[in-house]
RNA sequence: GGGAGAUUUCCCGAGUGGCCAAAGGGAGCAGACUGUAAAUCUGUUGUCGUCCGACUUCCGUGGUUCGAAUCCACGAUCUCCCA
């Protein structure tokens, strides 16, 4: 059997490793408990993650054991590294339920039954630190020196960086070492924006407690413009299917560059190398075969293959002409004023625009149509018996929108 | 603790009393071309009203003025220098 370190090579996951050679000795020689560590800034796990989550499902299948490490205690601070500016501060209350919201969600990927996979929470030790102990026990073995010179702190050097912040290092570094010592974890991984706080922790137990230790960094999804992938315009894009739906979580995918087809397949994807592989050399238009595939097989390891097929479908008849589908974005009006709603009205109703300026901007550039007519007059309205019928806003070629009376 | 400087619309950044809803760039959105891609070109990008227009913005709070993003006072935050 292959080894999984070869395995994430091989797909792509990996940047940076302490040791490649010792990691995949390691790996082939026992199950080996790792962890990757997940700080609850959010209610919902985000595109981002899920690329961490799939790296955690293949060490997973080849017998290793995760530990999916909540950040209660150190989103209480937050991680600086790669920002250019300060997070906000988030109550206690905030991150307890976000933690709470990631955990629900990673079960669905994870195993964490019967020990085959542990949910650890950070608050459990960080937060009633003592702080000369942790001091003299921990922060005696940092170098601020080197830690200055950390790469992730680049840009902060220039606009500031509090003394807050700057313990975040520390602290992810000390959960390492409690995991080490409570669970044996010889390994932690995580996006390559992690690499300086790893370090930190594959030191620490080094030094701490003379034994070996290891981290592994991934790559992270960006576009080819180097800008963090998991973006629209309405924010992140969502695991949760509430915040974003399935059908525009396959959108997101099926409009990906043609240039990360074949890198998504890899990393985001269970598809075999080879098809993988075979997908990406498809040139020309006929790469949205490829496309469609990788979105597909997203949303069904995300949304369950039901879901998946529902966003297929739906796309399809769009896409490819025919207008019949069910499982496009609709709202529904309770009431109405009036006998009819003004476009501009409708538009901000189902969220295609933000504004009714901006509504107004779209429908006289000609790129909204109502029942698949064009509308480019900004005071037109929509009778209310159309409404109980229901209508289909379009905006642009990719959005729609269904409203109901 | 002392001193100097900064804070502008999504981001960067111009603007130093009326011509400012505020240059320019980036990003976004839309149109053309395409393959639901990229690149390119074009338009657009505070809110509200049917155009002309009205209203709310330039860290906050007061003030000067016919008139303030621009001047003054106090406060907040940040940067740098000295301690």
């Amino acid at each position: 059997m292959q080894n999984v370190y070869d395995v994430l090579v091989e797909r792509g996951f990996i940047e940076q490793a302490t040791d490649e050679e010792e990691i995949r000795k390691l790996l082939e020689s026992k199950s080996v408990t790792f962890y990757i560590g997940f700080d609850a800034t959010a209610d919902s796990l985000t595109a981002g993650h899920f690329l961490t989550i799939m790296a955690m499902k293949h060490m997973q299948n080849a017998g290793h054991r995760p530990i999916a490490l909540l950040g209660g205690g150190t989103t209480m601070v937050g991680d600086p590294s790669g920002k250019s500016d300060m997070r906000k501060i988030m109550t206690k209350e905030t991150i307890d339920h976000n933690a709470e919201c990631f955990y629900k969600q990673l079960s669905k990927f994870i195993d964490f039954e019967n020990g085959n996979a542990l949910v650890v929470n950070n608050a459990d030790w960080l937060l009633n630190l003592n702080y000369i102990e942790f001091l003299r026990e921990v922060g005696a073995h940092f170098s601020v020196n080197r830690m200055l010179a950390a790469e992730c702190y680049k840009q902060r050097m220039e606009r500031g960086l509090t003394f807050f912040e700057f313990n975040y290092m520390i602290m992810q570094s000390y959960d390492f070492l409690k995991l080490n010592e409570m669970y044996g974890c010889e390994l932690e991984m995580g996006g390559n924006d992690q690499w300086s706080n790893i370090i930190g922790g594959v030191e620490l137990v080094r030094r701490k407690l003379g034994k070996p230790a290891y981290g592994l960094t991934f790559k992270l999804l960006t576009t080819s413009d180097g800008i963090k992938m998991g973006k629209t315009m309405k924010g992140a894009v969502w695991l949760d299917p509430a915040k974003t739906s399935p059908y525009e979580f396959y959108q997101y995918w099926r409009n990906i560059e043609d240039v990360k087809v074949e890198e998504c397949l890899g990393l985001l994807t269970f598809l075999p190398m080879d098809e993988v592989r075979r997908l990406g050399r498809l040139q020309g238009a006929d790469i949205n075969i490829a496309k469609e595939t990788l979105a597909f097989e997203i949303t069904k390891i995300v949304h369950g293959e039901e879901e998946a097929v529902k966003a297929r479908e739906t796309a399809r008849s769009f896409f490819g002409g025919a207008g019949d589908n069910e499982d496009i974005p609709t709202t529904t009006l309770d009431k109405l004023e009036g006998d009819s709603l003004s476009l501009a009205d409708a538009l901000v109703i189902a969220k295609l625009a933000p504004s009714k300026s901006e509504a107004r901007r779209l429908i006289e550039s000609g790129s909204v149509t109502v029942n698949n007519e064009k509308v480019t007059d900004r005071t037109a309205v929509i009778a209310a018996d159309d409404l109980r019928a229901g209508v289909l806003l379009k905006k642009g070629k990719k959005f729609y929108h269904k409203l109901v009376l």
